[in-house]
DNA sequence: ATTGTAGGATTGTTGAACGATTTGACGATA
DNA sequence: TATCGTCAAATCGTTCAACAATCCTACAAT
């Protein structure tokens, strides 16, 4: 049945523009497309052999989620977060995540393992200084916390919020550093939640998005 | 200054498949474009009188907007809530509505004031019986609360789930009950606030999310 | 009643075309 | 030197026509 299921997936995925989008998606959050840059219909749709009404209609996706910009008769960039822009994810994110944290007594032992298994995996990651795979795993622990919100909407629009912050983290000097340097903390907040403190770890989800926003406007607004 | 920043934007409201796609959002959340509609291209690109190509791109942001559906190879349709839908929605909207509820204490008086001035309209609405608009002030009183996180997108996206809801209470059979039962409560919520009871005031904020979401999906079952 | 099988209709995608807008360079003027 | 038009090149915005791919309907066969 699930295997079913996700064949149907499968099937339904065909649209060009959809897989356009999801090939600029990558090329934005790998950085090979910096913050900035124009991408023009012409060059992008020859070199991925799509018209431009298909690469504009994939445009359009992606300027949904955030990661383009369009500006009218001068073409789509890739989006340069600024510091305000950082301001307003995290605000977003505190009230999202601290209201679904706050969810943690009523769900079950599954959505609770999609919060805690990521931090035991970023462990791991970082003993073996694999930082990308460490900031993947700290991702997949903030979407653990949507998670327990059990809203769909909720979290496809929390994992725009992340995209969008992880192409702020590409102006960042030492990514290494800041990943490093908030684990012990979000590994505080799964114990908390382990011993039946809610409201304690979502003081320290609070104080750890204080730290890394003031953290990041900085290195932003040093450019 | 205001005004300068005002004219650019509307100067930089150009594009056709914005325009289209802003009409066909007032026609579907109008009614006049039922749930469950199937939008043909040629139908509405003819009437309207824009390519094919202008057409779908106005489609696909409607599409990102979840007020239609898309089809591959079968078209667009109108968007018909379901009661999982529904549930969705408001759990989405306890995160982020009571989240931001908790900000009150910190926000200044022209915030506060897009959260109690509603209420006062839609009293007023209610005694000229004028249901549409009290309706209309029910979203803006709630487009307050969220607007007390200050976070542009939080804002932006609640819109989406707000527009998506209005698309769900259009199967309901008595609309004018509906609003004007949860007036009193929610302006319980707003005395509440001003006493400085900001918990009181989410606990009634929760409290009224129970009700609407258990009203809204007994109607739908119901069909 | 279920399963194939045409066919017609609609969508998916492309390519070319043309007007509209932006951009950048080149002089003209003060 | 600095500022202001002007003009040509490049790019975007939109339309149109065409064809392949897919879906829907009706009808026949088992």
């Amino acid at each position: 049945m699930s295997t079913l299921a996700q064949g149907k997936a499968d099937l339904e995925r065909a649209s060009t523009a959809q897989k356009v989008a999801d090939m600029l998606r990558e090329r934005v959050l790998d950085g090979e497309l910096a913050p900035g840059l124009r991408l023009s219909e012409e060059a992008i749709g020859g070199a991925l052999g799509v018209s431009r009404n298909t690469l504009r209609e994939a445009f359009r996706l992606l300027t949904r989620d955030r990661l383009l910009v369009h500006e009218h008769s001068r073409g789509v960039f890739v989006r340069r977060p600024t510091g305000d822009d950082v301001r307003d994810l995290y605000a977003a994110r505190r009230v999202i995540e601290c209201g679904a944290l706050a969810k943690w007594p009523d769900v079950d032992d599954l959505k609770r393992d999609a919060v805690r298994r990521p931090i035991e995996e970023a462990t791991a990651h970082g003993a073996k200084e694999d930082w990308a795979k460490l900031g993947a795993a700290n991702i997949r622990f903030h979407r653990g916390i949507v998670g327990l919100a059990g809203s769909h909407r909720l979290s496809e629009e929390s994992d725009r919020l992340f995209a969008e912050l992880m192409l702020a983290f590409r102006v960042v000097s030492d990514p290494k550093r800041l990943h490093m340097s908030y684990l012990p903390l979000n590994r505080e907040i799964v114990e908390l939640l382990n011993a039946g403190d809610v409201d304690g770890a979502i003081g320290k989800l609070r104080a750890y998005f204080d730290l890394a926003e003031a953290d990041l406007v900085e290195q932003l607004a040093s450019l």
